[in-house]
DNA sequence: TGGGGAATTTGCCGTGGCGCAACCCTGCGC
DNA sequence: GCGCAGGGTTGCGCCACGGCAAATTCCCCA
């Protein structure tokens, strides 16, 4: 069944996990179907929140824009990870932009029947808790890296997690799964289009990546990683 | 009796707004009490996530510090905020050390017993949520202004912050009611005490700031706000 | 009241990395 | 198959900050 198909995909959700079945199919039944196509923005920085998503299938960006007009990237969201966190914490305007980058699919539900849920089901609450918990623990890292390391550790710190998180292998190394350019990486690190296509081009030179357009591909990990701990200056 | 102050003051902890006061007055039972004075440590990063924290009085600093020994500062902490949240979020190490700034006065539990609340009270789980949601978006805040802005700019959002969040009016101006070091306030901005010291230095200058050792008052709050906002380079 | 040490101030110099500008690729649409 | 637009690369000059060093101030404590 379409449904219990549903289900077991909800089940894998970080929010979901452990919650027993017929929670899961009650939220099956109240949540509806959203789908974007690369390019597509699901909220807007300012946006008001009223509606809670989860990612199906697809990857998507959540940026933060200065009224100057710079951006930063808060982080990326894949499959089983939660869009539109300010639903569950009480917050009444997004915090940042949340955009496709790939074709994607989400399950969607109105911000009160996720309160209501949370507040019916400890699991679901504790979950949000512990989900929260360690982007908390994200920022804390990138912070720090941002405070105390130099632009191109900051860089290989950066490109290290993506690949971690979204790496793909491949016969030449380990391949970012989604679309990143230069200004991407810009924008995670705290720096310019300009440093990071200086950076890549020196590790290219010395085979520790392959990159090209929005293509970055990890050849010799380990490399990386020296140069993101270099202790040294 | 003296139940009675410790479940009033609970109930105005940022964990346990709206618990019931039949579920406090368990809370109550099953805590301790532990004083710190300035100086103590409450944690060390890394240590094992055993016990949890409500800040009943005093003040505290959670910081980490990298392998290189640079520290940064991610936050402060006053009375009925929470200290060890990996306590909610199943987190095995601390990831950063706490420390007392004044002579302090906390509520304490072991891990278990708050985690063992939390699954059975929601609302304390829903909390934690709120609290960690509104951290994380702290440190989005400090993570774009890191990226996007000038050291004066940083510093003058910080000295804001810190204001708003720790301020006490005199007839000066807006006082920071805890010990700020240069040093502090360049591990919260990214930058280096001589770099503070002389961006107060031309603060004070043009009477914007009034600030000593270890103290900062601010004067003219409108003149910083401009300074933080300063769209010119 | 006289150290002593921590915090702060300030000058000077070196430099990482940003801004700008020009140019080059490459994949996609027509 | 051609053109174009969105990425990417690279050289150059500059400047905001960091590093270093030395002097000064101020609080705490004996």
């Amino acid at each position: 069944m379409e449904q219990q198909r549903d289900i077991e995909i909800l089940k894998r959700a970080e929010l979901f996990t452990g919650v027993p079945t017929p929670v899961l199919a009650e939220l099956q039944a109240a949540s509806f179907r959203k789908r974007l196509a690369a390019g597509d923005v699901l909220f807007r920085q300012g946006d008001p929140v009223d509606t809670f998503y989860i990612v199906i299938v697809g990857r998507l960006r959540v940026t933060q824009t200065t009224p100057e007009g710079a951006q930063v990237i808060i982080r990326y969201l894949g499959p089983g990870q939660m869009a539109g966190y300010s639903v569950l914490t009480g917050g009444t305007q997004h915090p940042g932009s949340t955009t496709a980058l790939d074709d994607s699919h989400l399950f969607g539900w109105p911000a009160a029947t996720i309160r209501d849920m949370m507040t019916r089901h400890a699991a679901i609450a504790v979950n949000a808790a512990a989900v929260l918990g360690e982007r908390y623990h994200e920022m804390q890292v990138r912070l720090r890296e941002l405070s105390t390391e130099r632009v191109e550790q900051r860089i290989a710190h950066t490109v290290l997690r993506l690949a971690r998180q979204a790496g793909h292998r491949t016969a030449r190394g380990i391949e970012i799964a989604f679309p990143l350019s230069r200004q991407d990486l810009a924008e995670m690190t705290g720096t310019t289009l300009h440093t990071v296509s200086r950076t890549l081009s020196a590790w290219e030179e010395k085979g520790i990546v392959d990159s090209g357009r929005r293509r970055v591909i990890v050849c010799r990990a380990d490399a990386l990683e020296a140069m993101a701990e270099a202790a040294d200056k």
